[in-house]
DNA sequence: GCTCGCTCTTGATCTGAGTCAAGCGAGACC
DNA sequence: GGTCTCGCTTGACTCAGATCAAGAGCGAGC
């Protein structure tokens, strides 16, 4: 980030400007004459709560820079049960490179603003730029990292356990500029209680009575079923099991 | 690997020649010259059942590739509740690239042989060779592929679903030479059933109940707890819940 | 040969989360 | 205002898988 710091900001293209994903996300790998013609095949678009961005099984021919909201990563089985794998906040990278099919689908959790752009600009780009290629391949580690915590949290964690993990993770990803490195925070839930199931493999009954009786234990403050306040992440913590 | 067929095999370095790691593997990415110089670095090892292989939180100052033998990728939770992340077959990669903590461990989970060379000579090679990383980066998509496939699993399926589905993954992954197209196979267990409720989430009685129940559906056959015979791969498949 | 330790199986019982069912509150539409 | 739908909560009951407990099989070491 820093070594980009001299360049004049007249160099950016607008759209670029105030996005994350040039500081955080994979823009970040490209020179501002990349980024210019990046952005000029780029298409910025606002989509609703539950909208489909990508069906599995169809192999994509656009990706996308998540610029807000939360994407859900799904996997559904023949009989209709449903798994979300993944959540992607901004500024994260959506769509699978090298075209192979991935098997989920994505669809937006609350409202999700995108920046996309065509498959063959990316390709143009990472062939061009191997330090694209590098950022790519961190993000690939990066969640896989989050599916090997999320698959410890699914295979041995108890009810209260992965609600209590889930809220962590949310404060954890959500607005890292409000870290005011205080131990209280105050957010909006970006998933209904349906999508919280599917992720946390458990049913929307069992959501809610976990949250009542965090809220019972004055860990959590809900309002409006959707406003979650946490007075202590420290206490939080403590009941997720991770130590 | 096409491409590779007009190399004199005397190009080769002795080492690498009957090793599945070129063709299927990263090294398929180097040239003879690269491959060479890797291989005067590299260390053959073979190592007992439940030899540590890497410690989670622990930089490592090794790579290697599976050689032969299946490796555990595994969590711990504070008070010792476990969860086997992802296994490893040959020829896999062993390793996180970029220094970065990956959080877990890994341990043989049988008999597994290594070839392993030092972090520096993998560094050097990536930055001469774009098309290593594009391999390390291709092997990190498909963990994450097999990731999430596994937290569909353990989010979603029940216990019978999740032991049929991994006798599946291992017919999979184990010996892809012997794939002979017929419906029936006959293979080791590589893991006990510890590992084996580790890997599904569930315990070891779960395991063998479960197991005891897929051998009265005449769906396998089990000789010394250890040599599984599936009779048909399809009616197997039936009950994983997977269509 | 005998014992020890390890892996696995089986049975009896318990319990955490699922299922089924009812009802509330709030926004959308008529 | 009234009614519908959707998201959420709560209660009663059920059940899949965990837990607890006993024992069998088997290879290693003495």
């Amino acid at each position: 980030m820093s070594k980009r710091k001299d360049i004049h900001n007249s160099d950016i293209p607008v759209v670029c400007r105030a996005c994350e994903a040039r500081h955080r996300g994979v823009c970040g790998a490209l020179t501002p004459e990349q980024l210019l013609k990046l952005s000029q095949h780029t298409k910025l678009s606002s989509v609703k709560p539950d909208t489909t961005l990508l069906e599995a099984e169809t192999p994509i021919d656009a990706y996308s820079n998540v610029v807000r909201g939360v994407v859900k990563l799904s996997k559904l089985m023949p009989d209709g049960r449903q798994q979300i794998v993944g959540l992607q906040f901004a500024p994260d990278f959506l769509g699978r490179p090298f075209q192979r099919d991935s098997g989920v689908s994505a669809e937006a959790a609350d409202q999700v603003a995108l920046c996309s752009f065509p498959r063959r600009i990316l390709e143009q780009l990472t062939e061009e730029s191997p330090e694209l290629e590098h950022k790519l391949h961190e993000q690939a580690l990066r969640e896989l990292d989050e599916a090997r915590d999320l698959m410890l949290m699914l295979g041995r964690k108890t009810a209260g356990e992965k609600v209590a993990s889930f809220l962590l993770l949310l404060i954890d990803h959500m607005d890292p500029e409000g870290n005011d490195d205080t131990d209280t925070v105050s957010f909006e839930l970006p998933l209904k209680r349906a999508d919280i199931a599917d992720f946390l493999g458990l049913t929307i009954e069992t959501i809610s009575r976990q949250l009542t009786k965090l809220r019972k234990a004055k860990l959590v403050e809900i309002e409006n079923n959707r406003t979650i306040t946490v007075p202590s992440i420290e206490r939080l913590r403590n009941v997720s099991g991770d130590f």
